[in-house]
DNA sequence: GCCAGAACTCTGG
DNA sequence: CCAGAGTTCTGGC
């Protein structure tokens, strides 16, 4: 398998973007592009990865133009290997409204189990490899508190307030 | 390989 | 407060 990638820099640090010929296979986020290289290939350890800072211009500027508010639709081609688990729930994530949230037990109520799955949904969530693409920050807890988030709670919370001051109806 | 425990949780006792 | 629920992954044996 061949993966071409790029980092570019964004709102929230920098901003990996990982694809094959079929589409994105990683989003992630870091301070580091050392780190991002690392754990992409730690990640996809028998791909062939090789840096190209154009070919996925088209996908780089939809996500730079979701992070600063400018679309609240990203419908990129998705190239992933998940679970069936997995699957449903990202499904749901992608189903929650821009600048709305879900607790893990109503995401795990959507998909037909009861809410003592919720730590479940967490799971598949945190196994997420396109962290924007599928919006898991928008899970939160019942409880109120955000929970954790793969890529550092800051992250999870200037999402959260981006896209809460351009809905402004959700508060 | 198998089993225990953890991971972005929540509810009921 | 503690245990258990539903799935996946990791680490110890």
């Amino acid at each position: 398998m061949r993966i071409s990638y790029t980092i570019v820099d964004s709102p929230l640090g920098r901003l990996l973007v990982a694809a094959t010929p079929r589409g994105i296979c990683a989003v992630s986020l870091h301070d580091s592009d050392a780190v991002l290289e690392a754990e992409l290939a730690k990640d996809y350890s028998k791909a062939e990865l090789h840096r190209d800072d154009t070919v996925n211009q088209e996908w780089v500027d939809a996500l730079l133009n979701y992070l600063s508010g400018v679309t609240s639709d990203l419908d990129l081609p998705l190239d992933v290997e998940a679970t069936d688990f997995q699957r449903k729930v990202w499904d749901q994530l992608r189903a929650i409204p821009y600048g709305s949230t879900r607790t893990y037990g109503e995401l795990a109520g959507a998909l037909g189990y009861s809410t003592t799955a919720a730590r479940a949904v967490g799971h598949a969530c945190a196994t997420n490899p396109v962290s924007l693409v599928i919006p898991c920050h928008r899970a939160i807890r019942n409880d109120g508190g955000l929970g954790g988030y793969r890529w550092g709670l800051d992250r999870k919370r200037a999402l959260l307030a981006q896209e809460r001051s351009v809905d402004l109806l959700f508060i």
